[in-house]
RNA sequence: GGGUGCUUAGCUCAGUUGGUUAGAGCACUUCGUUUACACCGAAGGGGUCGUAGGUUCGAAUCCUUCAGCACCCACCA
């Protein structure tokens, strides 16, 4: 033991103890405790592209903390990882590095495929990231489960469930007014809205001078889409209008037709009463569209603003094209020329701008996919809302099992408010990183074809360089078989290889350099190749052998419309090329769902290939580029048939929300919709934990479709936490500049440090503060807990043993305050105050069991079993918290197997005696006395001095133990004594006086002082105790036991005074 | 506009169903190389628990008022 260095090191350790337990496979619950009680939870997956914050830090600490503790009690704990691929930041992220690297519209530019192919690779190279950093943290997930939003198992999940949702009517495509943001021209949801106030102009106007009544907005612009009046049925003013339609012109491409109609929710007060309804462009206004609609007293839409953000043709010819901020200058302009404006009030006004891409979001009517949720599911009747409420109230189908429990449950209520205001829940986006929507539409017949067939992954692997690309020659001949490829084209392949990792098939052009390219991916995946000659590449007709540039085959198809129907000069058409690709590719889908495939081919082929299932024009189609020689595209293809038997189809562009794919992840991760073992095993999970600010994101989601999918709670437990904040109470932010990176703090002062200080001070939904001081003191903890253990490991030479003796006062002491820690520990736990625990801990390893029992120990002696007893438990209650020491110390004490496989200690109640323990605490108290009398008349400390007792210490503790205060408050000697000895400083502790005879440095004045203002600290007391006991009401309705504690309490108290007023008295 | 949380020592926070002379860590003061630890040890100073009321024998704790701070929600056009 004596290796063990002076001060802990985490560097030393950490890495190798962390790696270390993923080789013993210790975080599989399979490995460790296949027999237990299942724990699971699934860990909040973090972005793909994102990097581990103090966010994160927190989440994962929190997470571990919980699951090593369940995994110490022998439970079959699984903490199962995984990452988001996280949609529109993703893309957005991505987007916004490539027009940094100066493609100027990554959509446009590079189009789906290419775009899908950028950012899935910066995801796989940033995932490796993120991945390690939760490594870092101590995280004891279960790698070998690891999951993805967007792999094939979660997509399995997100298809199905869309699927049953469609046919039971739940998700639905339907025109209404959604968000949109011009800059990611793409919906969002209203969760995904940030309000940013602003400065803002209230317009007051008259549509025309013959309109009895005027209106504001702030938004004049929006007006020329303006199709009614809106005002509260019970103003007296406007009442007699309500019904009738005024026409105005106000400029728009036709005049206006405006109804006017009632509205309950207008606030009469409120500018002049009466409110423009735009029902274009706002959502409150498409609401009473929809409700004139069905009252039958319709009202027209007319959208202004189109998904470019600019005016639409409907706006008028003055405004179409114009900004809405230009058209709103003209159209102000145009109403103070004709004198209609009556005022512009200076106002704020909450806007909603994109979380994402950081624009105003627009207000648009589109036609896009919803989640119905206020529909009845069928054979339940139930709506979604409903199973939502059931789920945190009663139970889903009053089953008190099936129930969430929020911690700390405020926040149930803040979950109510947001589901009664649900609207449907928009679920289609145009930004194309996600899961495309498992919708297609028939060619044939138009119908609508709703999939849950699980796509072919088809990797779209151009050949390497052949001789044909190195010397520029064109070749679409079979048999000239002498077109090889180069060494670089060679090497290129290999490059190719080796990024692929799972491979079903391989089909290849039976053309002489797609086979040798295909033979070398064939032979790293031991398959055999199939060779389809619909994959060849384009027939070039004449130009066989010429170059590829220059004027020739390129400059003769630079005109689409030569070659699109017809063979100039023999070359293959566009169309004979795309019927035969298509044709191939789709028997290579039909033939492998849910695969993956790699196909071989060419590059216009490839071009060709993106074309499939894609809503596309063949000149769109064509102008798409393809990648370079040994490169490769992946596309997805789904293996459907329409009804009418047409395999002619073409998938929704659009892709699904995010937080589809999140809302399953508790029962994603496991397998379903297959019926795994584990599933069965881990379903529902035990705990969540998760930020307050994505409550209703996720919670509420994860509910809603474990509710519909599985008619089960997704887990039982949630646990809210807040965020954290810097030292003045700032959130940590890059823009202000305040960011810490807990992967830099935890090189700097171990991870055990990071852990224990992120989880200090946090409780239940509530923020909490970090600082590296914070941090510093938690290393400092940590470096004592490691000097205890290096102390006891040096000095003792005893092996553990579950049961010890005690021998003296000190060990029974020890191990009652021990028992009763453990006790303790263990309701925190239950309570999820993680915080308190680790204090309680602390508390007891350094004042407890370092500064006292330790210091007793080196007195007392012969107490190695106690000490190795205390340190092996007090190791495993920590071990949750500061994983790496503890584990270190472990092995250091010779224990073989890892401490995170040990148990939990037991609490032993018949160790536990709080009485004596008070007994006890006379002791340290004589001990803090004598010390203290030392510290005010300045005894050199290394001096030791004598003591005098009364008689009444040979009635305590104190009596049996001199030998302990002997040493610890440096005594030369103890006695006996009837009576005070002259020149000593006296000290008072209950019935016991301690005299210090002090002849040469005691100062009769200090000395009266001192126990002047001890005396009327106590005086004080004893009055408010003889007052309060002297209440009769108090006597009379407080109860017995807490009477008669003040009443021991003054007796104490008076007892003191008295021995005090004595010992002044001989001062005198 | 509605809602939630917070306000306790210089700083960061504990304080369980109302009953301890209100606690901890950091910071501060004084002392200290006694062979586990100066990332340490010893001793000490420091709070009328935001304000004003109320309930109670008893309030940091329960109720009400007000003030300040933070956050969430909302269609004031």
């Amino acid at each position: 033991m004596s290796e063990l260095s002076k001060a802990y090191n985490p560097q030393e350790f950490e890495a190798e103890i962390y790696r270390s337990w993923e080789d013993q496979d210790l975080f599989n619950p399979d490995t460790t405790h296949p027999d237990g009680e299942p724990y699971s939870v699934m860990m909040p997956p973090p972005n793909v592209t994102g990097v581990l914050h103090l966010g994160h830090a927190l989440e994962n600490t929190l997470l571990d903390v919980m699951v090593r503790y369940q995994r110490l009690h022998g439970r079959r704990t699984l903490l199962l990882p995984g990452t988001d691929h996280a949609a529109v930041a993703t893309q957005a992220k991505v987007e916004k590095l490539l027009i940094e690297r100066g493609i100027e519209h990554p959509r446009e530019e590079l189009g789906r495929q290419k775009l899908l192919q950028e950012i899935r690779a910066y995801a796989e190279s940033s995932k490796t990231t993120i991945l390690n950093q939760i490594r870092k943290m101590g995280t004891s997930c279960d790698w070998s489960r690891l999951a993805y939003t967007f792999d094939a198992d979660r997509s399995r999940a997100v298809n199905e469930v869309f699927y049953r949702m469609y046919h039971d009517g739940l998700i639905y495509k339907g025109y209404r007014v959604v968000n949109w943001s011009v800059k990611g021209q793409s919906t969002c949801s209203d969760d995904e809205l940030v309000y940013v106030e602003r400065e803002a102009k209230l317009y007051t106007f008259k549509y025309s001078a013959e309109l009895p009544f005027a209106i504001s907005t702030t938004r004049p612009e929006t007006k020329l889409g303006d199709t009614a009046i809106a005002v509260n049925p019970k103003d007296k003013r406007y009442k007699k209008y309500i019904g009738k339609t005024f026409i105005v012109d106000v400029g728009a491409i036709k005049p206006l037709k405006l109804l006017v109609i009632a509205d309950e929710n207008i606030d009469p007060e409120f500018g002049t009463g009466a409110m423009g309804v735009t029902p274009a462009h706002s959502a409150v206004d498409f609401d009473m569209y929809e409700k004139q609609k069905a009252t039958g007293a319709p009202i027209d839409l007319i959208a202004v603003i189109g998904p470019d953000g600019r005016m639409t043709a409907d706006a008028g010819r003055d405004y179409r094209g114009l900004t809405t901020l230009e058209a709103r200058q003209k159209f102000v302009q145009w109403l103070q020329n004709n004198n209609l404006l009556l005022s512009a009030e200076d106002t704020t006004q909450n806007v909603g701008t994109s979380d994402r891409f950081g624009d105003v979001v627009e207000a648009l009517p589109m036609t896009q996919w919803f989640v119905d949720v206020n529909a009845k599911i069928p054979n339940r009747d139930k709506s979604l809302k409903e199973l939502m409420k059931e789920a945190v109230t009663v139970g889903l189908d009053h089953d008190e099992h099936k129930i969430v429990k929020i911690t700390p449950d405020r926040f149930n209520k803040i979950y109510f408010s947001w589901i009664d205001n649900l609207r449907d829940w928009c679920i289609s986006r145009q930004i194309w990183w996600g899961h495309r929507i498992p919708v297609w539409y028939c060619n044939d017949c138009h119908e609508v074809v709703v999939s849950d067939l699980e796509p072919c992954t088809i990797i779209l692997q151009r050949h390497g360089e052949a001789n044909s690309n190195a010397e520029d020659f064109l070749n679409s001949d079979i048999t000239k078989v002498d077109n090889h490829l180069t060494e670089t084209g060679r090497i290129q392949v290999k490059e190719a290889v080796s990024q692929m990792s799972k491979v079903d098939a391989i089909y290849a052009s039976d053309m002489q350099r797609t086979k040798e390219t295909a033979a070398i991916i064939a032979e790293k995946f031991k398959l055999e190749v199939e060779y389809d000659d619909r994959l060849r590449e384009v027939g070039v007709g004449e130009f066989e052998g010429t170059p590829d540039t220059g004027n020739g085959f390129n400059s003769l198809r630079s005109d689409f419309t030569v070659w699109h129907h017809d063979n100039p000069r023999g070359i293959e058409s566009f169309d004979e090329l795309k019927t035969r690709v298509f044709a191939s590719l789709t028997d290579i889908a039909f033939n492998h769902p849910g695969k993956t495939v790699v196909v071989v081919t060419h590059g216009d082929v490839i071009r060709v290939a993106q074309g499939l299932h894609e809503n596309i024009s063949d000149e769109n189609l064509f102008a798409l580029g393809f990648p370079e020689p040994g490169h490769s595209f992946e596309i997805k293809i789904t293996p459907v048939t329409c009804d009418c038997g047409s395999r002619h189809v073409f998938q929704d562009e659009d892709t699904l929300d995010t937080w589809f794919s999140s809302g399953l992840w508790p029962f994603s991760t496991l397998g379903w919709p297959e019926n795994t073992a584990d599933f069965k095993d881990f379903y529902p999970s035990s705990w969540m934990q998760m930020g307050s600010e994505i409550l209703f994101f996720w919670m509420a989601r994860m509910i809603l479709m474990s509710a519909y999918a599985i008619n089960e709670i997704p887990f039982k437990d949630v646990y809210i936490h807040g965020i954290l904040r810097d030292e003045q109470g700032k959130k940590f932010s890059k823009s202000a500049g305040n960011g810490i990176d807990p992967v830099v703090v935890a090189d700097k002062y171990g991870t055990d440090a990071l852990r224990l200080s992120l989880i200090s001070g946090v409780t239940p939904g509530n923020d909490s503060r970090f600082y590296l001081e914070k941090v510093e003191s938690n290393r400092n903890f940590v470096n004592k807990l490691w000097n205890i253990s290096r102390y006891i490991l040096m000095s003792s030479t005893a092996k553990y043993s579950d049961s010890v003796a005690a021998h003296t006062a000190a060990d029974d002491w020890i191990l009652s305050r021990f028992n009763r820690v453990v006790d303790a520990v263990n309701q925190l736990f239950a309570a999820y105050n993680f915080s308190q625990a680790a204090e309680l801990l602390r508390d007891f390893t350094w004042n407890d069991f370092a500064d006292w029992y330790l210091e007793i120990a080196k007195v007392e002696k012969k107490k190695d079993d106690i000490l190795i007893y205390i340190l092996n438990n007090l190791l495993r209650l920590w071990h949750p918290f500061i994983p790496f020491v503890t584990e270190t110390i472990w092995q250091a004490m010779g224990e073989r197997s890892s401490i995170m496989i040990s148990s939990w200690p037991k609490v032993e109640a018949s160790r536990v005696d709080q009485e004596f323990e008070t007994a006890f605490s006379v002791m340290p108290e004589a001990v803090t006395k004598i010390r203290n009398v030392r510290s005010e008349y300045r005894i050199d400390p290394a001096k030791k001095i004598p003591l005098l007792l009364n008689l009444k210490a040979k009635d305590t503790m104190l009596a049996d133990n001199l030998e302990i205060i002997k040493a610890l408050a440096r005594l030369s000697s103890i006695e006996f004594t009837a009576q005070k000895p002259d020149k000593a400083a006296s000290v008072v502790i209950g019935p016991i006086e301690m005299y210090i005879p002090l002849a040469e440095v005691i100062d009769i004045d200090q000395e009266k002082n001192r126990l002047d203002k001890e005396l009327s600290a106590t005086q004080t007391y004893v009055v408010s105790l003889k007052k309060k006991l002297g209440n009769k009401s108090f006597v009379a309705n407080a109860p017995k036991e807490i009477v008669a504690a003040e009443e021991t309490k003054f007796e104490e108290a008076e007892q003191k005074m008295i021995l005090l007023q004595k010992q002044l008295e001989e001062l005198k």
